[in-house]
DNA sequence: ACCTGAACACCGTTCAAGT
DNA sequence: ACCTGAACACCGTTCAAGT
C-alpha cells in the first residue's frame, strides 16, 4: 500500500534555503534538511538526485530573486548613467540582506550544482538592457561584463573581509560606480 | 627517548598547496596532506592547530606569490596608466595559472582561516603605489579599490564560468581594462 | 510508493598507548 | 618528543526491509 508523500521539492528546497542564509553553507547539509522538512536523510533521495541537485536548485531559486531585486531597481528610472547605478546599488544592497545566498550565486561550484544556463541569463536580462541603452548595441555585451564584474568584485571583497576595507566603504563604493558608469557612457557618443 | 620529525610545516604546506592546486580544495583533506608528507593525520595536529590552520598557511604562501608576481609586472614601466593596465593584466593571468589558489585567495572563509592582515597588506602595496601615481594621494585607496574589486570580479565570474562569457573574453577584459584606466587618470587632472 | 535503519566510505579531531 | 591506532561525532549516499 503507498504511503502518503511527507515532504515535496518545493519543501526541501525552502529549507533548504532558510538553512543556508540563517546558518551558513557549510550547514546545508542533507541531515538538516531532511530535519528541518520532517523526515529522515535517505527520504530526501527520493525528490532529489544528491546534495549537489539541492544547491542547484537553491541557486536557481536565488538567481530568480536577485533578477527580480534588479528589475524593481530600475523601475521608474529614466536616465540611462541612473538605471546602471541603480543596478549597481540593488545588486549589492542584495549582496548585504542576503550574503551567504549571493555568495553561492557566484561560488566555484561543480558542474552537477550549476543552474540552468536560461536562469542565469534571465537574472542579467535587465543589466544588458540598462547597457544597451548606455552605450548602444555594438558594445552592450562588453560594458554589462564591467558593469557585472564590477559590482561583483567589489561586493564580494567587502563579503570575503579582505584586505580590510576602511570606514568609508560606501563612499569607495560610490566613487567605483560614477567613474564606470560615466566611463562607459562617454564611449557611447 | 625523542623520535626524530618525520615532517615540519613547511613541507605541509607545500604539500597542501600542491594538493589544492592540482586537485581543488575539496581534495585538501588533513589525510591527503598526511599521506603526502609520510605521516598519518594525527600527527599533523602537532605542528598546526587544524585543516584551517593549514588553509590559512595556503594562503598566506599564495598571496605573497601574488605580491611578486604584481611587483615583477610593474617593474620597467613607467607610464602609471599601462603600470596599471600590467597590474591588472598579471592578476587576470594569475588567476588563470593558478585558478584554485587564487579562488582561495578570496573565498568566504572562518576567521581563524585567515591570514596576518599585514601579508595581506603586504600583496596590495603595489597596487596602492600605482594607484596614487595614477591619481594622486586623496583618492589613492578608492583608486586601488577600484582596479581590484574590477579585476576580481572579472576573474571570479571566468573562473566561476557563471553567466557563461562569449568567445571575446580577451577583449572584454581590455574593453574593461582600458576604460577603467583612463576614467581613474582623468580625476587627478 | 514512500520511508527508514543500517551500513559504507569518508571527513576532522582527540587521546591513550607505544617507542 | 613524536607518532600511531582506535575512537567519536559527523558527512553523503545506497539499499534491503518495512508499511
Amino acid at each position: 500500500m503507498p504511503t502518503p508523500e511527507r515532504t515535496n521539492v518545493d519543501a526541501i528546497v525552502t529549507a533548504a534555503t532558510e538553512i543556508l542564509e540563517h546558518q551558513g553553507v557549510d550547514a546545508l547539509t542533507m541531515q538538516a534538511v531532511a530535519t528541518a522538512v520532517g523526515v529522515r536523510a535517505p527520504s530526501l533521495y527520493k525528490r532529489v538526485r544528491s546534495r549537489n541537485d539541492v544547491i542547484r536548485l537553491v541557486m536557481e531559486r536565488i538567481a530568480i530573486d536577485l533578477g527580480d531585486a534588479l528589475d524593481a531597481a530600475v523601475d521608474g528610472i529614466r536616465d540611462p548613467r541612473d538605471r546602471a547605478l541603480a543596478l549597481l546599488r540593488a545588486t549589492r544592497a542584495f549582496a548585504h540582506a542576503r550574503p551567504d545566498s549571493y555568495s553561492l550565486l557566484f561560488a566555484r561550484l561543480p558542474d552537477d550544482a550549476l543552474p540552468e544556463p536560461a536562469v542565469l541569463a534571465g537574472t542579467i536580462a535587465g543589466v544588458l538592457r540598462v547597457s544597451t541603452e548606455l552605450v548602444g548595441d555594438e558594445h552592450a555585451l562588453e560594458a554589462a561584463r564591467t558593469l557585472t564584474a564590477w559590482v561583483h568584485g567589489f561586493v564580494s571583497m567587502e563579503l570575503a573581509d579582505r584586505f580590510r576595507m576602511g570606514r568609508d566603504v560606501d563612499e569607495a563604493f560610490e566613487y567605483g560606480s560614477r567613474r564606470i558608469a560615466d566611463a562607459l557612457a562617454m564611449t557611447a557618443g
